[in-house]
Order: C-alpha cells, then structure tokens, then sequence
DNA sequence: TGTATATATCAAGATATTTTGATAAAAAGA
DNA sequence: TCTTTTTATCAAAATATCTTGATATATACA
C-alpha cells in the first residue's frame, strides 16, 4: 500500500515523467546533467530524483562528487508497463547537455 | 499527458484505491452502495468516483434516481495492470452493504 | 403540486505537494 | 587549510488536493 502509493505519486507530476523518461533515454546521468539539460535549479532537480528513487524507479551511483542515476533493475512489470506508458507521451524531453567542469564526469 | 496523469491521479489516494478495489469485487454499485459500505459522506464519495471515472476507471449508467458505477471496458493494459497491482494490496474492503430504500436499487 | 431520495457540485478550511533560495555536507585539488 | 564543485536538505511561500457541510438538480411517488 505505502510502496504502491509512492510509486504512484513519484509518476503524479509531470516534471518527474519528463526527468523518468529523460533518463530511459539516456541510461545514466548525473545530477548536474538534468539540471543543465531541463534549465532547473538544482534543489527541484534533487527532490524530484530522491521521489523517483524512492518510488523504486531509479537507482543512484555515487562516484567522487557525483551522483550518477539511472533506471534501477530489474524493473517489476507494474513499473515496466509504466515506463511504457510515459515512453508513448507526447512530452518534451530536452537533448543531454553535459556541461560538468570535469572531464571525469563523463564516466 | 494529460490523460496520463489524469489516470495516475485517479490512483494517487488509499480512499480511491480502496473504492476502485470495492467496485472491483462487487462489478457494480450505486453511490449509496459505496456510502454506505464505507460510511464516508455523500459528497466524498462522489467526488472520489468522479474522479475514478475521469482517470479511465470506470463507467456510470443512470437508472431512475440511481447512478451505477462498473469497471470501464475494455480496459487497456496500464490500467488492467495498475487494477491486478492493486488487488495484491493489503487494504481494508469492507462487505457490500446494501440500504437502498428502493427494492429497484438492487437491479 | 409537494415531499422524499439519490446524486452532483460548490465554498471554505485542513492537508499535502511543489518551488525557490539558503545552507550543509562531502569530495577534490591548490 | 582554504576554496570550489556537486549534491542533499531545510524553511517559507505558492499551489494543489481532500474533506466537510450546504445547496442544487433530477427522479419518483403520494
């Protein structure tokens, strides 16, 4: 019940939907990426990835200063179907813009 | 997306689930039936149906003074699967309770 | 008609969520 | 150590959602 309900409320905003699905496309990136990429302020950015992580759609990956997410696996089917589903939507999901100061962050 | 997150919010509440899980089980139902089932006000419960209907759920058929909700169909595959996740919850539904004055409530 | 029943909708208050800006913490390097 | 970079978290304001009680509408029947 209280797993279900986050998942479903990580997916009730569609500025998660456009990040959830922004990551399916692009497998693994870090905070600062999404940031860059949708023009966000960093804090919005960090609260909308923890609710999709704790949502059970996103794993995270900390290496040196930065925190690397991607879509966790395996995906039950409910949140397959979901990803799915988003994956059909006609949203605007802005192109990888990687503007990190270090060349380490591309991993 | 708009429809998306329409059938998303639909979910986004445990009263809603439990509601949705009732007419689930119970295939059709008035108001007064949830009503009373329940014991949640009038206007609550409609409030909550309307939206299960607006979020793709389900249907309503008039009849006299009664409004009967079911499960739409057919039914696409994310909302089958988003009701068969829900059927595995562990959430309180209450029995059918039928106090309808009218013999005609139960059709 | 007039009354009762079933349902829908509205307005207001209570709750919850989202956004922003500020601050904290941790890693890396000068 | 001091500074910079990356990320997380907090507090406050702005929004949205839920609940309640009141009112509106529609049907049925005396």
């Amino acid at each position: 019940m209280e797993t279900f309900l986050k998942t479903i409320g990580a997916l009730n905003d569609e500025t998660r939907l456009r990040i959830l699905r922004f990551i399916d496309i692009n497998k693994k990136v870090c905070v600062c990426d999404v940031e860059n990429s949708f023009d966000m302020i960093q804090s919005r950015v960090s609260r909308h990835l923890k609710i999709l992580r704790e949502g059970g759609f996103l794993k995270v990956e900390r290496i040196g200063r930065w925190a690397y997410y991607s879509i966790r696996e395996p995906l039950d089917e409910f949140r397959k179907s979901a990803l799915k589903e988003i994956s059909y939507l006609d949203m605007p999901i802005p192109p990888l813009k990687e503007v990190c100061e270090d060349e380490e962050c591309k991993i």
